[in-house]
DNA sequence: CTTGACCCCGTAGCCAACTCCGGGGTGACA
DNA sequence: TGTCACCCCGGAGTTGGCTACGGGGTCAAG
């Protein structure tokens, strides 16, 4: 049994499929997402078509912000067959960190943009709000 | 003339008085954001008072976002009593950038939250619709 | 005279997630 | 037989902003 397919691919072909890199695919092998695949007989990896679902599944993942570390676990939990709670655990652990660097983004821009306006672009720097505001204390 | 003052600083007292590190400022001094200090006679680096405003200035800017690359072309637009329009570029620059990481994490915290919410916590991980999300292709 | 806080230097390590390099084997096609 | 795309591997390099390390000098207090 588990002779090798005639549906199997190639790590380009993988690749290809999941619109992702054979560089990356190997790394994400090397970090323990993937499961080393078999080899063909001269030494060439031999991916089932769901290697194709389990690398989407993590570029999937990436696009919500997971880390590649956290990814590991959400795949462990699918597999694992255990409790819903530890994934929407995870998921709360994420959007908290979401949340509070999209504050301090929002910070940044608020305050980056209201200098912005308030510089009208013309004239010498000495007297430009946005390098006076760097250059002295703030009197509130 | 430039004899050591009294008002000068060790790299030490630079840094408490900029709420700052020793160790940040000897890298500020190798990135080239802060102008090599003259040494005392026993090679420590003596600094003038607005050696504590020149730090203070990076910090601040560190707080908008700006990168210490672009934190060291304010500086020296600063100097060179450049035009403002260079100064508004560069903030305009920063902007689009912090627009665009507030649009991409807004997106992956509103697809998260939208996941999360829709997650009980409960049962087992098969139906969960955080995993179910990563695992299949969206239809549209 | 010793302790402890401070200072000097160059260099290496850290974080994440790749990305690239060099050197070498494999396989389909002309 | 050549050539070209593909595959293998281990290890180093990239980015940004520090942070730590090791080994050594300096200085004021006690």
């Amino acid at each position: 049994m588990n002779a090798p397919s005639e549906s199997d691919m190639t790590i380009g072909q993988l690749a290809r499929r999941a619109g992702s890199d054979v560089e990356t695919i190997r790394y994400y092998e090397r970090r323990g997402l993937l499961p080393p695949p078999p080899r063909a007989g001269n030494g060439y990896r031999r991916y089932p078509p769901d290697a194709a679902r389990r690398l989407r599944f993590i570029r999937r993942a990436k696009t919500l912000g997971f880390t590649l570390a956290e990814i590991g676990e959400l795949l462990s939990l699918r597999e694992a067959g255990s409790n819903r709670a530890a994934v929407k655990q995870l998921a709360r652990a994420r959007l908290a960190d979401l949340d509070a660097r999209l504050a301090d983004l929002q910070r940044m821009r608020d305050a980056l943009a209201d200098l912005d306006q308030r510089c009208s672009g013309q004239g010498p720097v000495s007297g430009c709000p946005i390098i006076e505001a760097l250059d002295q204390e703030k009197t509130p």
